[in-house]
DNA sequence: TCCACGCATACTGTATACAGCAGACAAAGG
DNA sequence: CCTTTGTCTGCTGTATACAGTATGCGTGGA
């Protein structure tokens, strides 16, 4: 058995697991390592997914699999068929469009609320990531880009201050890192400075002028995904750096 | 066990079940039933949700049971604790503007993309409904009204084409109806006037308007709510009309 | 009287067992 | 040769069994 999700007794005999350890429920880590698997390519669009296969391979039993099954379904990743089973999704560029159309709908109102809501915490940390971002690019440490830019989005989301939109922004994320793994990326550098005026919006808590321009960001970066060339199918671009990169522009 | 979601041998023996019946996992009716009760307040907020109470009321097992609270949690209704259990959500103003809020960017991109892709069918559908509102105002069987609330707006939402926004407006409408089941309700008459005129925008596929008065609609469907006095808690105020009434204004 | 600790209980999380549907293959009939 | 039907296998859906953790209560001490 492969790649055990967690050794199944979770403790070393050491210390009585002082409570806090709070072991989680398999279905997450079960989920996380097979919506992994998928967006690295490792598990290729229309493959079928067995319950107890995945089990056996990831040293657990079928219920906690069946459980990331369907929530990773709910994300777009799988599809299932009632009493037939587990697919991993196909991806299409009709898919991508909807998932750009939702996902620009919800950015939207991220930066207006985000506007109407930003404390004094959230801009002392976004000046952090703004300054970082700048020095990555003047040093040419491109490969720094794709965190910040995670940590831009994310940071957005906190201060809109909307939980329920964060779970919705949340899921889209995953699937858009989906997309793009599987697409040329090459839009870090020049998209840096759109992120500088969107968080100058937000701090001055012009709502529409964020909203303007996150429209404008999402519209590029949608732009920039249909006009690259699609990569190999079923294999990401490029494995160590694709997963979790470009995705969150 | 009052209320078994399926009597679980499914078929009665007559007919050797023709493979067109497709019983649906029982996950499915469960999920239901509990958002059921739950909308109609027959289980309050914050009560404490047993799995193996829930299951024998049910007539099934655990395992559908703990799917369901699943979804039902990733829809809202519930809250789950790891190794401590499910409790009903609990609603307050502040989550309802939350869902409002989300909804809100979403039928706005409902009604552009309706505008947009909207068939000859979807046109003839539409006035289908609308003359069916306006008839029912004008012989003032205004019971009718939710059913066509309802009918207008999935219209809108497959006239979208995108199935990816459907799913997520579907999740909030449950939020809704459960939203507004403790509220008065009281705008079934004179937001059939906006039904027409969003209508009309989307026939004449002008998107900008059709996304305006799709904001104006939904804001003041919020506004309404906020306006209205709360219900006794813990019960919906009309548990016959109240569900699955106002909810998709 | 109040707090701390330990025990008991009840529930969740996980594993396993069982039943039934669905697709594949093979054999028989047209 | 093609079609159809029967059987067989493998998987899902559901039920049940087991283990471990979290909470409540009781008891002991300060």
């Amino acid at each position: 058995m492969p790649t055990p999700v967690t050794p199944n007794p979770a403790r070393s005999a050491a210390h009585p697991a002082p409570t806090l350890i709070q072991r989680p429920p398999l279905r997450g880590p079960v989920a996380d390592e097979l919506r992994r698997r998928i967006i690295a390519g490792e598990l290729r669009q229309g493959e079928r997914l067995f319950e107890d296969q995945a089990a056996a391979e990831l040293g657990v039993s079928r219920n906690p699999v069946r459980e990331a099954l369907q929530q990773l379904a709910h994300e777009g990743f799988v599809h299932l068929a009632p009493r037939r089973g587990a697919w991993v999704a196909e991806y299409s560029d009709e898919r991508a469009r909807h998932v750009f159309e939702v996902r620009g709908a919800l950015e939207v109102l991220v930066a207006g609320l985000a506007a109407r809501h930003r404390t004094p915490r959230h801009l002392g940390e976004l000046d952090e990531v703004l300054a970082g971002g700048r020095d990555a690019l003047a040093a040419d440490r491109m490969g720094e880009l794709p965190a910040l830019n995670a940590r831009f989005h994310a940071l957005l989301v906190d201060a809109a201050a909307n939980p329920l939109l964060a779970d919705m922004v949340d899921g889209l994320i995953h699937q858009i890192q989906w997309l793009y793994s599987r697409r040329v990326r090459e839009r870090a550098a020049w998209s840096w400075e759109e992120h500088e005026q969107i968080a100058a919006a937000v701090a001055a808590q012009d709502v529409p002028l964020a909203e303007r321009l996150s429209r404008e960001h999402i519209d590029k970066a949608r732009a920039g995904y249909f006009a690259a060339p699609p990569a190999e199918p079923g294999r990401a671009t490029d494995p160590v750096r694709a997963v979790g990169s470009e995705a969150t522009h």
